[in-house]
DNA sequence: TATGAATGAGCATTCATTCAT
DNA sequence: AATGAATGAATGCTCATTCAT
């Protein structure tokens, strides 16, 4: 029991390096944020930082992921529920948009697009797998959900994964320009509308009649 | 003339220091950028830099609005052929759309939007600046091609800026997902396929009938 | 028997991360030699040195010294031979140096002597040490062996310090010079030469008649 | 001439860096030594010394050849004056000895020693370069001397570089020993004894007769 | 106006050393 | 006795910015 509370110190002390970091990195950027600052909300020494993650780009590498990880996780159990969408298919997916407009307008989320949006040049391969891990899975799921719509008539698609990146699309993009990169709040009522336009458009384009 | 060609020369001097200012924060970011390799490549003394533009940010500032006001030149010269679209609605919006999406995927384009992103924090209102006199500005030109052709009957659309919104979503959006925000470069034919979907969803959901 | 085996193996690691440590500190000096490399390539914890030998500076004077004694070890066997020169006593001499420039080109002696040169100002006890323990000694073995060569009417020697001091100046500052502080190998035909070359002068100098 | 000024000024910063670099290099070695320090000794700030020498690595190897510089044109004057030996050529021999002794035991020709013996490893090439400049060059220039006394008949060699090299063995390896590699101040008699004993062996081993 | 030179401030990283186990 | 973990103290180096010319 002391060992697995030991280790879980460690772990838990690693863990609370990455969530510092994660938001260090969030309100000042890459390169303005500095190692000993982090150390510092963690209540850490920063040779302890190091000992943990290796470098400051390792540091950041594994913040980024860990967000990018429950940011997934978050999106993917959203998409989820079209596995069963009910009688009213247009307010299962106007309900499955406005979450996902609500996960996309969250800090951690809006944070993770923007570090990753910036180090794009400077470490393009943690772009890629950011991107992997969160939009390329998430369309993954719901090109799944689509086709299951449309295997049972619900929908008429004939590219799955067209109309799933066409479906996202119309949800993401207007949230993107209105909340202006996510520099401006958006109220609640208007990712509602953001929503429900999304899928009048996406249900009149591909609804079944 | 002799002050003329000196103001002239001046003048000059000042464009090509945001020039190389531009491509070099495009290629460095803003931070790891420094301010003696612009210099260096615009040939000129650090200070000759700060004599023109002040700051590092500030020449940042005017480097980015440069290239924010080239881009939506390129945009809004597009967005302007819908004046006249001809008989075939469905073939002058693809064009369009291909266009917009060639602009989007040139390297100046995607710099901006990388600039940009990157700086949210740090220059909030720069960000505001730049979306105002691009997204805003090409959303608002689309938008009000859009009315015009509803009035005309060719489409049916209630709120113009809303279709306006979905029909740059439906273009835009995609070419992020698939060129991973600027880091893979996606083909001529790619970017035709996105733009012949773009249209087909949009005028399944807006066409008149 | 347990206890002593167990204060054996205590020795034996105590040893053996002194060993290392020369080794460490030979190839890296001491300012850039770091106690957790020792500590690795002893295959020990980091505190387990400090255990053992206090500090950086102690660890470092231990290895010095130990190396010292075996250099001297080795050096003054060599010396002893002068003990029965035989008939020819230009051979014997020669052999000697030969065998003497064979050590002091070995990879711990010239480590040894780099290390103390480089630490002269920050230990300059330690120098002392070791000169005393090597040099110095040797010298004093030296002149001993040609006093009594003196005494036998094998040499005219007056003052047997002076004549030790200049045979071993002609046999080890050559070599110096020529392995260019012991950057350079110099091979063992060369050595002979130096040996050779020392004997001679030497004979000629102090040798009855 | 304001130019002249200019230049001259910044040439003197440059050369108070170089200088003030390696007294502190002398004190501390290279690894304690500090760029701070040196540039607060030389009354500058940390990047000024940047500016001029790069690295703290180039400012020492810079601080070093000027030093070994300086000390071979020491040496050689030195050694040129037994071209005209006069009369007494062990009075002139012992007289180049002692003064050579002196050069030698002065502060900076031990730093220098030191110095280099110390970054054997780290900086192999510069001992190279050290060593060509100051022994190499002396050395030559003794077995220049010698081959014309032999030429004269002054002196019995036949390998003048040999007889140089055991020449300047018995005047420094002594110094070496006694000054406990410079740790020890050696009073002049001390070093006139050395120099008159290296000179009668050497007399006694080549002299004609 | 343009520039060579200088600087103050900051930051990533390393390392000897020490606890708690 | 041995170690995993943590830390205080340094240090090399960079960069935006400013003078003096």
């Amino acid at each position: 029991m002391a060992g697995a509370t030991a280790s879980r110190g460690r772990i838990d002390k690693r863990q609370a390096i990455l969530d510092v970091a994660f938001t260090v990195f969030a309100r000042r950027g890459y390169d303005k944020a500095c190692v000993q600052e982090i150390a510092d909300e963690a209540g850490v020494a920063k040779p302890t930082v190091y000992n943990h993650l290796t470098d400051k780009q390792t540091l950041f590498e594994h913040a980024v992921l860990a967000a990018a990880d429950a940011v997934a996780a978050q999106t993917l159990a959203i998409v989820a529920d079209l596995r069963e969408p009910g009688d009213d298919l247009a307010a299962a997916l106007t309900d499955v948009a406005y979450r996902l407009l609500e996960v996309c307008a969250c800090d951690r989320s809006r944070a993770l697009r923007a570090l990753t949006y910036a180090q794009l040049t400077t470490f393009p391969d943690l772009v890629d797998t950011v991107l992997t891990r969160t939009s390329r899975t998430i369309a993954e799921a719901m090109a799944d959900r689509l086709a299951r719509l449309a295997l049972a008539g619900t929908l008429r698609i004939t590219d799955p994964a067209e109309a799933a990146e066409q479906l996202l699309a119309l949800i993401t993009a207007p949230l993107e320009a209105r909340s202006r990169l996510g520099t401006r709040a958006v109220p609640a009522a208007e990712l509602r509308d953001i929503a429900r336009a999304a899928t009048r458009t996406f249900l009149s384009a591909y609804g079944s009649r």
